[in-house]
DNA sequence: GAGTTTGAAACT
DNA sequence: CAGTTTCAAACTC
């Protein structure tokens, strides 16, 4: 696992995480989701949240503004006109300036089209002139036309705009450091915006050929502000063809000082979420973005049709962010090379795909641009993840095989994978100096997006990030599916059905691993990991990891993947740490143990023969299947592992129940929150916490069973109980903030510095005894012992006379020690 | 800390 | 569905 610094991890925008994306669960959807902020759309009863807004941090400086919506877009089939994009009832969901910069030295490469990305904007700069290949490509009238997922009409335009955009060329140019031509090559990706939340930040107008997209009637705030507001499309199918899927990866650079040279800083707003949008009958393409800064230098007009999918999914919890992404084949020009990086490290990375429609024409295609031909060339759709309910985990798979890195930045709350391209690894020589002043993401791309059908086995290392991975790309089958969730807490994505490659070294993956299914299962499903139990994991490792081609099993997947796992609310349980369990007998797999039946691995438990962790995950799986069964009917008794099998996530998907949250959101009219069961109390009167309800702060509801029940609103007894632990509740908060203040204070003077007693100097108002003090205070006994003598005091009484001036010396210096800072003479004699 | 009580989960 | 058993947490001493 990298490490991100913490000035790049600042850039990553923590809003992501409330985004929330929703997972819609459809079955029938393909590829992509989006899922629709509507509550209805929320299965269980897990209240739905609030749209979130996602606004990005982004300073209003960004350059040109790409808005992400789940809103549809048509895609002209014409692509030589201008551009349109219909904005009249914008979504807005996501904003992110893709800004692309070229390092000088990476012109001689060709094909290298930086990209920066900031909030609100997706700007592929290109140079002047670009050469890919035999081929140069002219700025002018280059376009992007992106159509999204869902409904019809609205087209989203991804245009090169002019140098008409001062922002965008102020940033642009200062992030290459001067250099001229980047100025005003600029794609622009507009999708449309959400009308009921916020209007689509207006782009501005597109010269030469190239149309602005745009915007009507959007209100200049958003540019300026930020939006968000999470649009939660609608899931849309496309029954008749499958949905394009515009793919947008952002890594972030691992090791900055690994790489010498441009140093891309991302501002993800769009980070975290996952796009969609569907374009009927395009074929989905990738394009990458690497903080590299090298686009692939052999850009090939062919499309590739396969669907590569790349899902970037926040997970809500404050926590961690999880990017997962599945990668086309990464480009392997030796041009991407970074200097003093291994072939197979991975510089940061950033892929974006676009979805569009049908192949532009040349000249003013955007394809020809090599970020612009990516985005031709790579997957179209961008899943954008809907307003969190946070309830839903991520599930995604990695089709095609790119490397997956973790990144874990310091202080930050979430957890980023970084997906590598394979050919990055390879043989490539990838640029990507990075220069910490340049704001620009060097954009990787993205050679034709040639995906493997065969099935690859993939190796992933996992902990020390700056290890290469060897990815070979496995194409994704157009119909698997995308289940972006959010999840407050990191999440491992593991397959829940036996995968023999990776089990072995199961025990060693680190937070935030995505496995990919393995291949021929088909089905498979996958089991997400407890963050803080994956977080014990901290031993570096490789994991090898098959990826599927196929991955139709989707609907399992997905079901099983919105249980989160276990149908774990994250309000509820992932906010609140859980107690050890203390299980003997039940092996932590069944609901007895508060772990597993909240989803969790045991972790840090005191219980006795535990299952509940990956070593046993087989079992684990099993007794999850189980779980979530049925009773089994006589007839099939005793279960065998091949009825398992055969019932297994069927019978999850038929009983949700069995992981469902008790404490859910009550009828309309009753209290929000209720047990879901009920509880079936007989002898603590409801007002113990043998009780779920009471032991829940909630109120016995009228599904409730239990007897002599006191857990009501009237109840003396129960409001007696509940001053009572008000009472204790705030005296136990005084404790603790007396604690707190009392450790703070003797930790405070603990760590002051010593007086320096021999050197005189140093004095300090809390010194209590000073070479000079002492000094004083031995003239004063003298002084004293002299007077005595002079006296014709007696040997007693001139000790007497000693002695009281000695206390009256410590005396001063006691008080004196507490008046003045600068004034040691006080506590001279 | 050991033993008891309690009610959910699991089983019949 | 009801009764019983098992289990682990809550509770008491």
């Amino acid at each position: 696992m990298e490490v991100v610094s913490a000035e790049v991890n600042s850039l990553l925008p923590e809003e992501i995480m409330d985004t929330g994306i929703t997972l819609v669960e459809d079955d029938s959807i393909e590829a992509v989701i989006v899922s629709s902020p509507m509550a209805d759309s929320i299965p269980m009863e897990t209240e739905l949240e609030e749209i979130v807004n996602i606004s990005s941090t982004s300073d209003s400086s960004a350059t040109t503004t790409a808005v992400v919506t789940t809103e549809p877009v048509t895609a002209p089939s014409n692509h030589s006109g201008d551009v349109t994009v219909n904005t009249a009832t914008p979504k807005t969901d996501v904003n992110a300036v893709v800004k692309p910069t070229f390092p000088s030295g990476l012109h001689k490469l060709g094909a290298q089209t930086p990209v920066t990305i900031s909030a609100n904007q997706i700007i592929l700069n290109k140079t002047a002139d670009i050469k890919i290949g035999n081929q140069s490509i002219k700025p002018d009238g280059q376009k992007l036309i992106v159509t999204t997922l869902g409904k019809t009409g609205q087209p989203i335009v991804l245009a090169l705009p002019h140098s008409q955009l001062p922002q965008a060329q102020k940033a642009t140019s200062q992030a290459q450091g001067g250099d001229s031509k980047v100025q005003g090559q600029q794609i622009k990706v507009v999708i449309g915006g959400r009308s009921e939340v916020k209007p689509v930040v207006g782009v501005s107008a597109l010269t030469q050929g190239n149309q602005l997209i745009n915007t009507a009637a959007q209100p200049s705030v958003l540019q300026t502000q930020q939006l968000k507001t999470v649009q939660i499309a609608k899931k849309t199918r496309t029954p008749t063809s499958g949905p394009v899927i515009t793919k947008l990866i952002f890594a972030k650079p691992i090791n900055s000082k690994a790489v010498t040279g441009q140093t891309t800083q991302v501002s993800p707003v769009i980070a975290g979420r996952v796009l969609s949008q569907s374009a009927p009958g395009t074929p989905p393409k990738t394009i990458t973005i690497s903080d590299s800064g090298v686009i692939g230098s052999s850009l090939s007009t062919t499309t590739q049709q396969t669907p590569n999918k790349i899902a970037i999914s926040p997970l809500k919890s404050p926590n961690k962010l999880t990017l997962v992404s599945v990668a086309s084949q990464p480009p392997s020009s030796p041009q991407k090379r970074v200097d003093g990086v291994p072939p197979n490290v991975v510089l940061g990375q950033q892929i974006l795909t676009v979805q569009q429609p049908a192949p532009c024409s040349p000249g003013k295609a955007v394809g020809h641009h090599p970020a612009a031909q990516a985005v031709k060339s790579a997957v179209q759709t961008i899943t954008v993840g809907g307003v969190g309910t946070s309830q839903f985990k991520t599930i995604i798979p990695l089709a095609t095989a790119p490397n997956v890195q973790q990144i874990q930045v310091p202080g930050s709350k979430f957890h980023y994978v970084r997906l590598v391209t394979a050919t990055t690894a390879n043989s490539s020589a990838q640029s990507a100096s990075q220069n910490p002043s340049t704001n620009t993401q060097p954009l990787q791309q993205a050679k034709p997006v040639v995906v493997n059908a065969t099935p690859v086995r993939m190796s992933v290392p996992i902990v020390p990030a700056q290890t290469v991975k060897q990815v070979v790309p496995k194409p994704i089958n157009p119909t698997s599916q995308i289940v972006t969730t959010s999840q407050p807490q990191q999440r491992l994505i593991m397959p829940a059905t036996p995968l023999p490659q990776i089990q072995p070294n199961l025990t060693n993956l680190p937070p935030g691993t995505v496995l990919a299914p393995a291949p021929g299962t088909g089905n498979v499903g996958y089991a997400v990991l407890p963050a803080q139990y994956v977080t014990q994991l901290q031993q570096s490792s490789y994991v090898s990891i098959a990826s599927n081609t196929g991955f139709t099993g989707t609907s399992s997947i997905q079901s099983q993947a919105r249980l989160p796992f276990n149908g774990i609310i994250p309000s509820e349980s992932a906010n609140r740490p859980r107690k050890p369990c203390n299980c003997t007998k039940s092996l932590c797999l069944k609901l007895y143990c508060d772990c597993f039946a909240n989803g969790e691995f045991c972790n840090n438990c005191n219980c006795t023969n535990c299952y509940n962790n990956l070593d046993h995950e087989n079992d684990r799986q099993k007794a999850i299947k189980v779980r979530g069964l049925f009773p089994c009917p006589p007839k099939l008794k005793p279960f065998s592992l091949c009825l398992l099998k055969l019932w297994g996530r069927a019978c999850l998907d038929r009983n949700p129940e069995a992981f469902k949250p008790k404490i859910g959101k009550g009828k309309e009219g009753e209290s929000d929150r209720r047990h879901s069961k009920g509880c079936n109390c007989k002898r603590s009167g409801c007002l113990k916490n043998y009780c779920e309800c009471y032991e829940a702060k909630i109120m016995c509801s009228s599904i409730c069973k239990c007897i002599g029940c006191k857990n009501f609103e009237e109840s003396p007894e129960r409001k007696t109980l509940m001053h009572l632990a008000d009472a204790a509740e705030v005296r136990v908060q005084q404790q603790t903030a007396a604690k707190t203040k009392l450790s703070s204070q003797i930790s405070d003077l603990l760590t002051r510095p010593t007086p320096a007693l021999s050197s005189g100097g140093g004095k300090l108002p809390f010194t209590f005894v000073t070479k000079e003090v002492a000094d004083a205070t031995c003239e004063c006994l003298l002084a004293q012992a002299e007077q005595a003598e002079k006296m014709g005091k007696s040997k007693a009484a001139a000790e007497r006379m000693i002695l009281e001036e000695f206390g009256r010396c410590l005396m001063r210096v006691i008080s004196s020690a507490g008046k003045s800072k600068s004034d040691p003479c006080a506590m001279n004699c």
